[in-house]
RNA sequence: GGGCGCUUAGCUCAGCUGGUUAGAGCACAUCCCUUACAAGGAUGGGGUCGGGGGUUCGAGUCCCUCAGCGCCCA
């Protein structure tokens, strides 16, 4: 072995430029997809949202995830670790949107030579679909720029040239052909049905992206025409959707009203007749026991309407305002006229005035707070509307889903419930279909009737070898440009496919299912994706469900969910309060190796608080890890057999440190590895190497010192590669001066070679250890220094135990710089410590 | 309303299948310039393990119950 190359100085400044550009230049983290199925770990990376930023939960998952890549690669699998970005969909155009001032109106035809305002105009500018969607690809061509540079810096140890989009060509091919596999087998399907809308975005929503919200509100007690004439009271908080009343309903067996069943009431300001029912569930303790069905106002009414076969009467429009024309059955009245073209909350303040005026409404409004439906990304109520729609099919198989979710290893395992209670809720099949821009379009056209009509039964669609295709510019097999949307002709679906439908397939995108078989063959399924438990529903769920429906099995054996970062607060890290602390400031100022350290010690699926005093111990215990090492390496002189008892000793607790790392990781406890092995790493610096050092500098004579470099050389390497899933640049650095090769690519190591002096006893290193503690101690109250020496020290104990000191009473007497060492039994442990005057 | 998780030192957390006197780091106090480390080191004080009940020779650990916090689902 070359003699080791220690600085003078060790730093940790500029390691991560040095590491970050050698591992790049080197190949260090190249899949090489020669390897089996059986040899390859493979790793369904989460790909971020570009359109947000990066922020200190990110790093704190993402870290997890690369330690247990790290960790794998040292255990000899080829780790496939693709970096994704996740472009695609509603946060993009809504960031294209604010940042260059302008508006998709897809009735525009493309401008080729269009160049974006220099600064956003208000209002803003409408440009056509193809120039919006240019936009949107070149904002997140420059954000996906930035966030490689911090996961550089962060040393995740991803193939860089392996990185995927979500919107890119081969991305949406795998998009596009997956679901033309589902609308083959009958899992896709479209249907005109009520759904829920977001009237701000101004397209449907999945029931994944509901969310309820505490909001204020108020009832309404409003009277309606009773069948004899007596009026009937109900209360709501909705009164604005009186027009939009198809019927009254209370409970069967309520008393009080089932006299009036199968009678008709009238709507009050309308005088629309309508049908008094019964239905189950109508609650007769809330308000009045009777209740009005509307189109629709809740989903309850959806049910309603559904089960007893009501009207319809649609009054709410796709950009939320009540409609110009009246439904059917309502007349063109003035209280009609004074609610057409209004948003909901004036439309409700007006009509309650003309309630009041009428004498319809019976006393004032009652305030209540009520759980009300929102899109998880919008700030208005949900409305319900009727609207043609695309769907997959998830009712038909959740069984088959809760058995795979119990045949997936889940880290935590009680993350599990989560999955299952989503399944077991599922209510409506899975809406994929979105009335949006910058997404994968659905690639199917329409046949157009010869009155013009779109034959949505009649869906032309493309050979796969055409794939992707946008139905919006390509034309389908058998016409020509000139037949769009003509009468006879075809007309492309007008729909994108939500972000879900997409990134659902990221095993498949990442693996390039559609284009690279044989790559495919050999990563999937995938053993691991790592994720946050907040998209449980979202992610992972689709992600089952697509693999099921696709290939009949699990896209991965193993999921990992980290928790959240919080703050000193206990609640969820935000970007506003996470505002000062960006992730490439901490970098900056503690160093990668130290905020890996702090996220490396937050348990698999536990929240975390955000600390940056663990950072600072991370970034201590770097320090220290080059000082150690240079002691270690600095002065190395011959090694041979390991001889001492109390080298034997250290070694055989490093290789139970060794068993127990590696039982950790291979359950995904990265987190107690680390603690494990910092905790020995300390023990180590403080005890093992001041006892050995004198003896090592040849103390005691070759033989001693060449036992006391075998075992530093030894556990220094092994503590190395233990530290090196978390602390990948400072290992890395302290590696390079005495290995070849990189750490990341050594042997995780392995604890039989450690065991080798089969006769080591750990109890030599333990009462060694606390001898010394306790000469320390009486030096520290006597105010002396460390090198102040001790004339006469006296260990009481029991036999083995003073067996155990003399095997290493060298070590202690030149640790602890004492003149005579003296040992008598006794029952319990005891030192006296004698210091020279 | 149903479910999951958490509650251990001032703070952040370990404590795996029940077994000596409950641990670590931070913070705090005192001391020490020691040829790996002063961006350091040594030593120390500090906890009736959320409350109550039970099982057991023995409970932070298992069971029941109550409370608080967080989350998931309806």
């Amino acid at each position: 072995m070359p003699a080791p190359d220690v600085p003078e100085k060790p730093s940790l400044d500029g390691l991560e430029e040095k590491w970050g550009a050698r591992w790049e230049a080197d190949g260090t983290y190249r899949f090489d997809r020669s390897k089996s199925r059986a040899e390859i770990y493979s790793i369904d990376t989460p790909p971020p949202t570009v359109s947000g930023s990066l922020h200190v939960g990110h790093v704190f998952s993402y870290t997890h995830t690369d330690t247990i890549a790290r960790y794998q690669r040292m255990r000899g699998r080829e780790v496939f670790y693709p970096m994704g970005w996740d472009d695609n969909g509603l946060p993009t155009e809504r960031r294209v949107q604010n940042y260059f001032g302008v508006r998709c109106d897809p009735a525009l035809p493309y401008d080729p030579d269009f160049r974006p305002p220099d600064k956003p105009p208000s209002p803003p500018m409408a440009i056509s679909r193809p120039n919006f969607v240019e936009l949107c690809i070149q904002l997140t061509v420059e954000d996906e720029k930035t966030f490689e540079e911090l996961w550089r810096r962060l040393g995740l140890s991803v193939d860089w040239g392996m990185t995927y989009t979500t919107i890119e060509p081969a991305a949406q091919r795998a998009s596009q052909r997956g679901f033309l596999h589902l609308l083959a087998k009958g899992e896709a399907y479209q249907k005109v049905a009520p759904t829920l809308w977001d009237v701000d975005f101004q397209t449907a929503i999945a029931q994944a992206e509901l969310e309820d919200r505490e909001v204020g509100s108020a009832y309404h007690r409003i009277r309606f025409g009773g069948p004899d004439g007596a009026a009937i009271e109900i209360d709501t908080t909705r009164p604005e959707l009186i027009p939009a009343c198809v019927a009254l309903v209370a409970h069967p067996d309520d008393e009080r009203y089932k006299p009036l069943f199968g009678t008709q009431a009238r709507t009050p300001l309308f005088g629309v007749g309508v049908p008094i029912v019964a239905h189950p569930l109508a609650e007769p303790e809330k308000g009045t026991g009777v209740a009005m069905i509307c189109t629709f106002g809740d989903v309850t009414d959806v049910t309603w309407w559904r089960e007893l076969k009501l009207e319809t009467r649609t009054i709410v429009g796709r950009d939320g305002r009540v409609q110009a024309e009246p439904p059917p059955g309502v007349d063109v009245s003035p209280a009609w006229t004074e609610l057409s073209g209004k948003k909901m909350e004036p439309a409700r303040s007006r009509i309650v005035e003309l309630l009041r005026e009428a004498g319809d409404l019976v006393g004032d409004p009652r305030p209540i707070t009520h759980s009300v439906k929102f899109f998880e990304k919008g700030n208005k109520p949900l409305e319900i509307l009727s609207s043609r729609q695309w769907f997959i099919r998830t009712l038909d198989h959740q069984e088959r889903l809760l058995e795979r979710g119990a045949e997936l290893r889940w880290h935590p395992p009680y993350m599990r419930a989560r999955f299952e209670s989503w399944v077991q809720g599922l209510n409506t099949d899975w809406l994929i279909s979105r009335q949006r821009f910058f997404g994968v379009p659905f690639p199917l056209w329409y046949r157009l009737g010869d009155d013009g009509s779109v034959l949505y039964d009649q869906a032309l669609i493309p050979d796969e070898s055409r794939l992707p295709v946008d139905p919006s510019t390509d034309v389908p097999y058998g016409f020509t440009p000139a037949q769009r949307d003509q009468p006879g002709g075809f007309t492309g679906e007008p729909d994108v496919m939500d972000t879900w439908a997409t990134s659902s397939l990221t095993p498949q995108i990442g693996g390039h299912w559609a284009d690279d078989p044989d790559l495919f063959h050999r990563v999937f399924p995938m053993d691991l994706r790592p994720q946050a438990h907040e998209i449980i529903r979202t992610w992972l769920f689709s992600t089952v469900v697509r693999s099921e429906l696709e290939h009949g099995t699990l896209p991965w054996t193993d999921a990992a969910i980290s928790g959240w970062v919080l703050d000193p607060d206990r609640k969820k890290m935000s970007k506003s309060k996470g505002n000062a602390l960006t992730p490439i400031g901490l970098l900056d100022s503690h160093g990668a190796d130290a905020v890996r350290y702090w996220a490396a010690s937050g348990r698999p699926g536990v929240d975390t608080a955000f600390d940056e005093g663990q950072m600072k111990v991370g970034r201590r215990l770097s320090i220290k890890l080059l000082n150690a090492s240079k002691f270690v390496l600095s002065r190395l002189g011959e090694e041979g057999d390991v001889t001492a008892p109390l080298d034997a000793a250290m070694l055989a607790g490093l290789a139970s440190l060794v068993d127990e790392a590696t039982v950790a990781f291979d359950g995904y406890d990265y987190a107690r590895a680390l603690e494990r092995t910092e905790s020995f790493f300390w023990s180590f610096c403080d005890d093992y190497l001041e006892l050995v050092k004198s003896r090592a500098y040849g103390g005691q004579g070759e033989a001693a010192a060449a036992s006391a470099n075998r075992a530093l050389t030894l556990s220094l390497s092994t503590m190395l590669r233990l530290f090196a899933p978390f602390l990948p640049f400072v290992t890395e650095e302290v590696w390079s001066w005495w290995k070849e090769g990189s750490v990341h690519r050594a042997a995780w190591p392995d604890a039989g070679q450690l065991r080798d002096p089969a006769g080591a006893d750990p109890l030599v290193l333990e009462v060694a250890s606390a001898v010394l503690g306790e000469v320390r101690k009486a030096k520290t109250v006597a105010q002396a220094s460390m090198r102040a020496e001790a004339a006469r020290v006296v260990v009481r104990d029991t036999a083995p135990r003073l067996a155990a000191v003399r095997a290493a009473a060298g070590d202690v007497r030149d640790a602890g710089r004492i003149a005579e060492l003296v040992t008598e039994d006794a029952d319990a442990f005891a030192v006296t410590v004698e210091l020279a005057v």
